[in-house]
Formats: structure tokens, C-alpha cells, sequence
DNA sequence: CTGACTTTGTGCATCGGTTCACAAAGGGAT
DNA sequence: ATCCCTTTGTGAACCGATGCACAAAGTCAG
């Protein structure tokens, strides 16, 4: 009728992907707790999702549950990691080594997954040489070269604002594919690239929002003229 | 038929709040550029969206663009620095102060607009006392003294994933309703709380997944049958 | 004052994602 | 072996967000 183990859609929805990471907490939680078998419902609940939401994202991994029983945990933590690439190993670059990369450097919760801190670049003379989290910092000329040296295949932007662009383009142009950038600024990219965005001002904006809404909201609905 | 300047819908879409801080970002580097007037494909393009979206998204706040001619940059600044609540100060403590709280501590981003780091706390002894940022680390067992002698608003976590959820439960009981958590936990909260959740981890793993894609792609795709 | 030109604001079709609700599938007890 | 109970996987309705395309509204030149 149908082969057992491999729906493989090649087609997972963006939304699906980013909740995937959080299952895998979840469940490596579980693992940790010795839980053998876990239903759509408890792990939904540890997720934080809906239920429903649950079981169609794991749908479209495959066929990985037991009705009427639910999720083997081990089983699905290898499925979802595997699924995100998690089971093999990715150098990661972090560039700009202020107090963010500092503390990116150190976190540990790079490390845990599959990610490596594979070098550490910035272009103070000032911190190039030192030893952070164990790793030499390089100068930034030598930028390409490390990053070919050492199979970097993400780069972690954490400079200033002004340096981002200048540097996303040099890493693309040794390509590099895939960014996670940490300066205030929109990056340009060609299409082939990934880039992903943290910007902690924009997450505070989003909370004074909606605290605004919450403290004076019909209140403060004074127009001017 | 319509007010001239009152459209307040007080219902604006999710993703179109999240949007509001990168228009407002684009707009200052204008504005610092002498720009007076921008028309919605300029902005649209300086912010990195589609400029019908971008048209959209303002409508919602109202009028505020003038047709032939485009929107005033200092007006626009003005009316979504209101909107999202910026013309006031907002006081933020960060409790945890490791690598990440530190950096954050440091960070320029968060001052620059409208927002005051104003407490620190942590739990360990060894900093509890120390001098971070020109601030005084205060100890944990003051956080809800703290929060209420510095009218502090709202808190982001920088905890380990341990502590986060005891810490979370404490800042809501003395009626915060704004969360920032750098924590690798799904915190559980009262509906009426917002917490918006920063993860690192996540996002190399989801930069994984596409970068997986990327590489062996074409070739994986044994789907059997 | 008029007419050509620019740019906004929005109706509408579309799309991706969420949620409900249930049939299908399996386990375990008797 | 049969029946009941649990839980998955998914069809279908719904909901919000996106983007096209254009009429309405305004500017500016002559």
C-alpha cells in the first residue's frame, strides 16, 4: 500500500521547521527523565503548541507515531534530528567578538546540538590574539581564510551595525550560506542565502506595545487636532 | 464620513507590530541623513519588504502620507514612536547576570530608544555587589523590591533554563506583564502576560535545516518506491 | 485653472497556517 | 478472537497575512 517509513515530503512548511527545535527540547527533557513513550497531548503541553498543531508537524516528518500509544521518545528525537541536520556537525563562525559575541562564545547552548564554535574573528587589534571560551580570536583579514581552513558553513554576525553589511558580503562571497545576524541592520543577500535575524531592540518595542495597550489603552486615545 | 487623523483602529495586526520597529529604524537613518520626505517603495525597500505591505501596515495607524508626494519622515517617526509606546521611558531589569545578561546590560541597542536598563539581579554571591554597566547587582532575594522601588515594567531573563520559571512566577506576582526570556524553557503564564522568547539554539538549528538542504538536497531525495 | 503625473490607501484574490473533529489504526483485556 | 479504548493522522473549514492592481487624492508645471 504504502512504504512504511518514508512520506518524506521534501516540503516542510517554514512554521513547521521552527517548531521542530522546540519538540526536540521537549523531548530530550523526556529522554533525560527516562519516559519511554510520550502521546501528541503531554508533548503538545511540554512544547507549549496546540495538540492538533503537534501531530501535523510531525505528519510531515512521516509516520513516526503508534496509535492508540503514541511517540517512541528515542526514536523521535533521531527522526526530528536528523530531519534538522542535527546529526552531524556544524563549525559555526562567530564575527565581532564584543560583549555579544563574548557571550554567544560562552553559551553553552551552541555547543549542546550539533554546534561547534569553530573560530572566533574580529578586527580589534586590541582583542585579535586573545582567548576567549578557548578559542584564539583571529583578525579580521584573515577572514576568508579561516573560515575555508576550518569548513565554517554558518557565520554568527555579532558587529557593530556599520561593519555587518561589508562583512555578510565577504562571507557570501566564500560561500557561505547561511547567517544568523545579530546587527541592527537589513542585511542584502542573493536568494541562495539564508539569513536569520535576532534584534533585541525590536523584541523590547513589541513587548512596550503591548504593555502601552495594556497600562493606558483606552485611556490615551487623545488625538491631537 | 471619516475624522481627519483618527483611524485609531486599536486593533493593528500582529505581524504588522512587528514590523513597526524596523520602519522605525530605516526612518532614523533617514532622518539623521537629512531625508525629509520618503515615498512608501524607498522605505519599502530601505526596510527590506514588499512596499504594498509596507502601505498596509501604515494604514493601519492612519492617514499619514500625503499622495503624489510620500510620507514626512519626522511626522512618521513621531507617530510610530507613539504608537508602539516609545515616547515614554520604559524600565527594564535584567535578572541573571552571566555572559548574556552582561552583554545585554552593555548593550547600546536597548537604551537608544526609550528603554532604561535600570536594575540588575542575579543569585550568585560572587557578583551580587558588583558594579555592571554603571549599575549595582542586586541580589535576588530583593527582585520584587527591586522591580516596585524602580517602577521596572518589564523583565527580561537571562537566567539559567533552571531558574527561569521560579523567577518568572515571582516578577508576575508583583504584576508584571512583559517578559523578554533569553531562557531555554517554555514558560507557563497567566493569558494576560506577554512573554516574547529569544533562542539562540533555535536559530542555528533552523539555519541547519536549510543549510542541510542546500547541500545534499537533490541527492537525499531517496524516497523509496 | 487645468491637465499630466505621482503616490497613497485599499478591495480582492490568494496563500499558508491553525484548529476542529473524526475515521482509521492499533493495543490490551477478557 | 473479539470488542472496547486510546491516540494518531488528516480532511475541511476558518483565519490572518500577503501582494496585485487600481481608483482616489494630491502636487506641480505651465
Amino acid at each position: 500500500m504504502k512504504s512504511p517509513s518514508q512520506p518524506r515530503d521534501r516540503g516542510i512548511p517554514e512554521a513547521t521547521v521552527a517548531r521542530l527545535p522546540l519538540y526536540l527540547r521537549a523531548l530530550h527533557g523526556m529522554a533525560e527523565r527516562g519516559v519511554a513513550t510520550v502521546s501528541s497531548e503531554d508533548l503538545a503541553v511540554a512544547a507549549g503548541v496546540n495538540s492538533a498543531k503537534l501531530r501535523k508537524d510531525l505528519s510531515h516528518l512521516g509516520s513516526y507515531g503508534t496509535r492508540g500509544v503514541g511517540y517512541d521518545v528515542e526514536y523521535l528525537v533521531y527522526q526530528i534530528s536528523r530531519e534538522l541536520g542535527l546529526t552531524q556537525d556544524w563549525a559555526v563562525a562567530i564575527v565581532g567578538v564584543g560583549n555579544l559575541g563574548r557571550a554567544l562564545a560562552n553559551y553553552g547552548g551552541f555547543v549542546s546540538r550539533g554546534f561547534r564554535v569553530a573560530a572566533l574573528v574580529d578586527a580589534d587589534p586590541e582583542v585579535v590574539g586573545d582567548t576567549i571560551a578557548g578559542l584564539n580570536v583571529e583578525h579580521i583579514d584573515e577572514l576568508e581564510a579561516v573560515i575555508k581552513r576550518r569548513g565554517v558553513s554558518i557565520v554568527v554576525l555579532a558587529t557593530p551595525a556599520a561593519a555587518a553589511q561589508k562583512v555578510c558580503d565577504r562571507v557570501v562571497a566564500v560561500g557561505v550560506t547561511s547567517i544568523l545576524n545579530f546587527a541592527p541592520v537589513v542585511l542584502s543577500v542573493p536568494d541562495s542565502v539564508d539569513v536569520r535575524k535576532v534584534d533585541l531592540s525590536i523584541e523590547l518595542q513589541i513587548l512596550a506595545f503591548h504593555e502601552q495597550r495594556k497600562a493606558g489603552g483606552p485611556l490615551m486615545a487623545v488625538d491631537s487636532q
